[in-house]
DNA sequence: ATCCCTGCAAAGGGTTTGCAGACGC
DNA sequence: GCGTCTGCAAACCCTTTGCAGGGAT
């Protein structure tokens, strides 16, 4: 969800990260917190090459592959999701806290919107049990026009039309 | 959904791809006919790419480019879909004559299984007037693990295990 | 001291684009 | 004949990989 930092937030999820690379016996090096920290620091979705140039920009010398690399740890230990809406371009967004949800992307700005609804879970469950999946994880997304979008359409259609007549 | 091609469905979306290409004055060149052909005898899910071979295997000599172009065609005609899955690969289906349906992919052996619930139905358009979205399409995928790989991950935890005691 | 992790740059894979020639209209 | 569509190849974009050096354990 769009999100204002609680200031502590950053702490619990660099302890969580933190428990995750000791229980997995990967090393805790500084380039990984710096990630996780200007992840969380953000809002919204992001794609890797701004999280990338913006981690640049602060004089941090860390590496895309480093950003991938890390991005990857952060999805396993649950701490990011990974969201393709459409393009062949990742998107990404912090999950720590956040309670599921789903997404509804306006085709012409590009605005993305979240929601929840409870009877995707018991779909989920249903057909999990019907198809015989342990399904652990899924992608809802609506695509449409949003409502500004709908006005400018509307306008534009209407110009048009006057163009016409005269 | 997985099909049986009816002898005389390419016919009929041979017309509704002309009379479209007619609507949007368009020309009927022989390559988009042969693609709409090649994907109308095909089953289940596809990918540019080898629908590009599959063609050059037939010695038509058709390129990647009108191959690309075909596809938007024959999605804004609606007569295919373009998913997701996953992958920065875009995966295709025919949709003529096939209801709405949405993915069940498994995650180790990529099987995707179809499914259909009317509840996306409900949410698409209580969604849509709670957002003010005109909602046109959506995607909805299913990730775990079907039932035959199910077992072959106990066969191999089982498996470990035994080694581990020896 | 080990060897995992990093930065860099180049490769990779899917998709798009630019251009000259071909062909539907 | 005009102008769109095509084939070809190169460019493009995001992501992954190979390698040599560096830092966590």
């Amino acid at each position: 969800m769009t999100s204002n930092n609680r200031p502590d937030q950053i702490e619990e999820v660099k302890n969580i990260f933190s428990a995750y690379l000791e229980k997995k016996d990967l090393r805790k090096t500084n380039e990984r917190f710096h990630i996780l920290e200007e992840i969380y620091s953000r809002h919204d979705h992001f794609e890797a090459e701004s999280l990338y140039t913006d981690i640049r920009k602060k004089n941090f010398n860390i590496s895309r592959a480093t950003v991938y690399n890390t991005l990857e740890l952060l999805i396993s230990c649950d701490l990011i999701k990974k969201h393709q809406f459409g393009k062949n371009l990742a998107q990404y967004e912090k999950s720590y806290g956040y309670k599921q949800h789903d997404h509804i992307i306006c085709v012409d700005c590009k605005k993305v919107v979240e929601f929840c609804d409870p009877r995707i879970q018991q779909i989920k469950s249903m057909m999990g049990e019907l198809l015989n999946f342990k399904i652990t994880h899924h992608s809802l997304n609506m695509y449409g026009v949003c409502g500004s979008c709908q006005k400018k359409r509307e306008m534009e259609a209407a110009s048009k039309k006057e163009v016409e007549v005269n």
